[in-house]
DNA sequence: AAGTGGACCTGCTAGC
DNA sequence: TGCTAGCAGGTCCACT
């Protein structure tokens, strides 16, 4: 579910109300992707700090060190004044003297890990290799094209890899692929320096304007005010197969690459 | 080193 | 109506 829109729009809309307050309390329940890495009390009484984001990760300051959440495909974060009771899919309260953050994560490839900000563990390893944010000024053609040289993969492939650039999950790199009229399935290597520059400005133009529209809401992503997103109406390609491309009124085609589908425009993404 | 496939887990939908 | 197979926004890890 949540691509860096989706994370980046949920971050938005508790980051301000959440900083500063006291944890009162921490509830936990079923298991996550990992531990979380420290005794829940040890979390009370800690106050909140910032709220940042890294790639599809939201890291939440405490004074001690921090909480690192992942979002997986089916999590979302709720935070509110008065809470109702914890459903079955809700696995992490974090009570505090402003209101609740909860994580609900049906399928449970979220995570939320403990770190004490030492540079090590489990949060530092998760973190260490992600690629450049797309919205770094270094992302650039120059930057995708020296990277994309090295690579024998699929350019979609590369994309959602997070080694290059992070953020640009399934929708976002089929549709920043179709902005820039690039076949999915083109080696990575082969991509010109012209055509990465096409795709670096793609990848952040489209991951810009669904951030804009508050991300997509294909089934059940809110963000923690309870708002959906509104981008999933303007996919060009994901989720379109046999339907006319919006462009030059071929039928978009659904593949799959790597075990995941990916939709393109056989008439205008090129090779 | 880089690429590939499997693994994790649950819910929903389409089709029989 | 009810069961089942297939699919879903991510990404780590073991293996080649």
């Amino acid at each position: 579910m949540p691509e860096l829109p989706e994370v980046e729009v949920t971050r938005l809309s508790f980051a301000q109300r959440i900083a500063g307050a006291q944890v009162t309390a921490v509830r936990v329940g079923k298991p996550l992707r990992w531990p979380l890495g420290c005794e829940p009390r040890e979390l009370v009484d800690q106050r909140v700090g910032d709220v940042s984001r890294r790639g599809k990760y939201l890291w939440l300051a405490l004074e001690r060190g921090g909480l690192l959440l992942h979002l997986g495909m089916s999590g979302s974060l709720a935070f509110s004044q008065s809470p109702v009771a914890a459903g079955s899919h809700d696995h992490f309260d974090l009570v505090t003297n402003r209101g609740t953050l909860r994580l609900t994560d049906p399928r449970r490839f979220g995570a939320v890990v403990w770190s004490a900000g030492s540079g090590s563990g489990m949060a530092a390893k998760l973190l260490a290799g992600l690629g450049l944010e797309p919205f770094d000024p270094r992302f650039d053609g120059a930057h995708l094209h020296a990277a994309l040289r090295r690579r024998r993969i699929a350019i979609k492939q590369a994309l959602l890899a997070g080694d290059i650039v992070v953020g640009a999950g399934n929708i976002y790199a089929c549709e920043a692929l179709f902005e820039a009229a690039i076949d999915p399935r083109l080696r990575s290597e082969r991509l010109s320096r012209a055509r990465c520059e096409r795709l670096a400005a793609a990848v952040r133009e489209t991951l810009a304007r669904a951030l804009a529209l508050g991300g997509s809401t294909l089934r059940d992503f809110r963000d923690a005010h309870g708002m959906a997103g509104e981008f999933q109406t303007q996919a060009r390609v994901y989720g379109r197969a046999g339907q006319p491309c919006v462009r030059c009124s071929a039928s978009v085609r659904r593949i799959v690459q790597a075990q995941r589908a990916t939709f393109f425009c056989p008439g205008c993404q090129r090779r």
